[in-house]
DNA sequence: CAGACGTGGCC
DNA sequence: TGGCCAAGTCT
């Protein structure tokens, strides 16, 4: 491989093909920052929504660290991975406390900020501030994979380290950041899971593409197996207004509110597995009136089944108590847009509302 | 270091 | 449909 060739060949290639996404036009710190934690794991397009709300919403770093947990989580709500909504909070007052405001210029300091780790540094530094540091992400390991034509599996410690040394050696020091997003694009528009090599622009430089052996790279581990789980959800009914509760720290979905449910256990009846929940989680007996619908979703390596129940209280009314729960109460059904729910649970929420179950809520 | 952490889209 | 996958980080 000429290294000059090469970048410059991707460099044309993304100067004509790269989309205008919307933190290109003026790559600042704070945008390049909040455009690059809403990327990790997350397809780009499924970003650019989220970004603009989210920059309408908190326009600059000091709006950021001075809003509540509740309204960060709500504006990602959807996006999955919430600890990267709460550690851009807690980075927000970071940089605000400690650094006078000033989002950092240094590679170490950027990755001392809580969710910001080696590919996101990278990320920041070289686009935000041109520094020619390497960003190397999945779309940078697939490419480079097959560029190399590499058998070991690139996910390794000394796979990664041989693909970061490679991608240092071709940063160009006056486009380091465009040079890491252009390797990136590539993954994402051509160098993709079905490989589109004969759209791609350094094909010459391919190893695998001459080896023909671009369909084996990159060489992956094992995935793991999907779990399916079945599970309930009651939503309890009173004076009108609906029970949510708001889930613990340490826990899945920290910070985000739902209905009282839980797993169906062994011999038990998904009715009988609400009632018991609601006199765990709340200790409140109820009865499960009728099954509102099924919603199915998963959540990292589960399947889930949520049986739904429209539930009233079977005993004379009496404040929850939240075990399983940091809070918690009823609220009236128009306001459950304000709360930030899992995705499951928000189905839940879409689908009642049109099915017109909270016309006649009584 | 393996496992946890979300979600929607694709084939 | 069910499994795979996406601009990773943290513990």
């Amino acid at each position: 491989m000429d290294e000059i060739t090469f970048t410059h060949d991707l460099l044309d290639w993304y100067d004509a093909n790269g989309r205008d996404l919307p933190w290109r036009q003026n790559p600042e710190p704070y945008a390049v920052w909040v455009s690059e934690i809403m990327a990790q794991q997350t397809q780009m397009d499924r970003v650019v929504g989220y970004y603009s709300r989210w920059m309408e919403r908190f326009p600059d770093i000091s709006t950021l660290a001075r809003a509540r947990e509740e309204d960060v989580l709500k504006m990602w709500e959807g996006l999955g991975y919430y600890s990267r909504a709460r550690n851009m909070l807690k980075a927000a007052e970071t940089v605000i406390q400690e650094y006078g405001g000033v989002f950092p210029a240094e590679f170490k300091t950027i990755q001392s900020l809580p969710g910001v780790g080696e590919y996101t540094a990278g990320a920041i530094s070289s686009i935000a501030y041109g520094l020619p540091e390497p960003a190397v992400d999945a779309n940078v390991l697939r490419v480079f994979s097959r560029v190399l034509d590499m058998e070991e599996p690139v996910r390794g410690k000394s796979g990664k380290g041989r693909v970061e040394k490679v991608v240092c050696s071709l940063i160009p020091p006056d486009r380091a950041g465009d040079f890491n997003q252009a390797i990136m694009e590539l993954g994402a528009l051509i160098c993709s899971k079905r490989p589109k090599c004969d759209r791609c622009p350094v094909q010459g430089h391919c190893k695998a593409y001459m080896a023909n052996t671009v369909h084996q790279r990159p060489v992956l581990p094992a995935p793991q197996k999907t779990i399916r789980i079945n599970m309930v959800t009651g939503v309890l009914v009173h004076d009108g207004k609906i029970l949510i509760q708001k889930r613990k720290p340490d826990d899945v979905w920290p910070g985000l509110w739902e209905f009282p449910g839980g797993s169906i256990e062994a011999g038990e009846t998904p009715q009988q597995a609400v009632a018991r929940e609601y006199m765990e989680e709340v200790e409140l007996s109820i009865m499960p009136e009728k099954k509102i619908t099924t919603v199915t979703y998963t959540y990292t390596k589960y399947r889930v089944t949520m049986h739904c129940y429209l539930c009233r209280l079977d005993q004379a009314y009496r404040e929850p108590v939240f075990n399983e729960a940091v809070e918690g109460g009823f609220v009236l059904p128009e306001v459950l847009e304000e709360y930030a729910f899992p995705a499951g649970h928000r189905r839940l929420v879409e689908y009642m509302k049109s099915a017109e179950y909270f016309d006649t809520l009584s």
